[in-house]
DNA sequence: ACCAGCTCCTGCTTGC
DNA sequence: TGCAAGCAGGAGCTGG
């Protein structure tokens, strides 16, 4: 699901476990995700603390004392489920079992607690365990996400980063540095921002919505933008992805909650998956229409995105 | 160089 | 109700 209000969202419901936090143990419960899990990629992670996790347009970076960062992207499905130790006589309540067990049946335990495995999930794919008890599962269905061990100070120059765009939130993203990125482009609006070599963050979603806030056609040439609508799309991108953080991400599990949570922002779309529905800019009237463009799903308002 | 389309994977929704 | 096709928020790769 994950786009930047929605990793951002992760980040920092991640943020309290993992920054200053040491990982006591890691599983991985498959040698690959995406792409093949980096070499020794459990012993790596082994015995190391946490100093800080940042968000780089989609991607969530754990920088870890070793002077490696964990660089993990959500692909389209991942998620993370944050739980906490219990004690046993509380997992007995919640389980109904009188003896906790992992999946194979071995009982699960981990200094004086035992785990709810209640909550346990197919696709539990990578799973994070601290030393002060909580544990941390990415699970990803369809597996399009992926992680890697890259050494911190070599981040800028890693083949991931090195075409990276512009951070929507960030200091640098103004009218200037957004008409660079559009510049010379023949795409169509909607794909140049959905490429991540120039910004970064955006997805189908959140393009969509801030298309249709800076009232402007998802097929209009991207290089050809006025200086007054590219300061209106800089303003929308901002305010969109703001307000949708604010909101905790659409759809996405919240995980500074176990109890699964959603963000809100889904209920305030303009547009997205609104196919039919009456355009509610002041008295326009028009009807939101879905196209196709590079394959993906369009939803806009033809009588006021010009 | 740039761009559109295909592809990886599983699961949910839709339409017959 | 059952089943299969179609579609999904990402993005790397291929080929035009």
């Amino acid at each position: 699901m994950p786009e930047l209000p929605e990793v951002e969202t992760v980040r920092r419901g991640l943020a309290p476990t993992f920054v200053g936090g040491r990982i006591a143990r890691a599983e991985a419960r498959r040698p690959d995700l995406r792409f093949p899990l980096p070499e020794r990629f459990v012993g790596r992670l082994t015995g190391r603390r946490v100093e800080d996790l940042r968000r780089r347009a989609k991607y969530l970076l754990a920088d870890l004392d070793s002077g490696e960062t964990l660089v993990m992207h959500l692909g389209m499905s991942g998620s993370f489920r944050l739980e906490r130790a219990v004690a046993e006589v509380v997992d007995l309540g919640v389980s109904g079992s009188a003896t906790p067990a992992t999946a194979n049946g071995a009982p699960d335990v981990l200094g004086d607690f035992y785990y709810d495995r209640s909550k346990a999930a197919a696709h539990d794919h990578v799973v994070f365990h601290f030393e002060n008890g909580a544990r941390v599962v990415y699970n990803d269905p369809r597996r399009f996400g992926y992680m890697d061990l890259v050494a911190t100070s070599a981040l800028e120059a890693h083949p991931l980063f090195a075409d990276i765009g512009l951070e929507p939130l960030g200091a640098g993203f103004d009218a200037t540095a957004l008409s660079m990125a559009l510049q010379g482009s023949r795409a169509p609006l909607k794909a140049a921002l959905l490429d991540q070599r120039r910004i970064a963050g955006l997805g189908n979603i959140y393009v969509c919505e801030a298309l249709y806030r800076a009232r402007l056609s998802p097929m209009r040439e991207a290089g050809g933008l006025k200086p007054a609508e590219t300061r209106r799309l800089l303003r929308a991108i901002r305010e969109v992805l703001e307000a949708a953080i604010e909101a905790g991400g659409s759809t996405l599990r919240d995980h500074r909650q176990t109890d699964g949570t959603l963000g809100y922002f889904q209920h305030r779309f303009a547009v997205y998956d609104r196919e039919g529905v009456v355009c509610g800019h002041k008295r326009c009237g028009g009807i939101i229409a879905r196209a196709v463009q590079s394959g993906r799903s369009t939803f806009y308002c033809s009588a006021c995105q010009l």
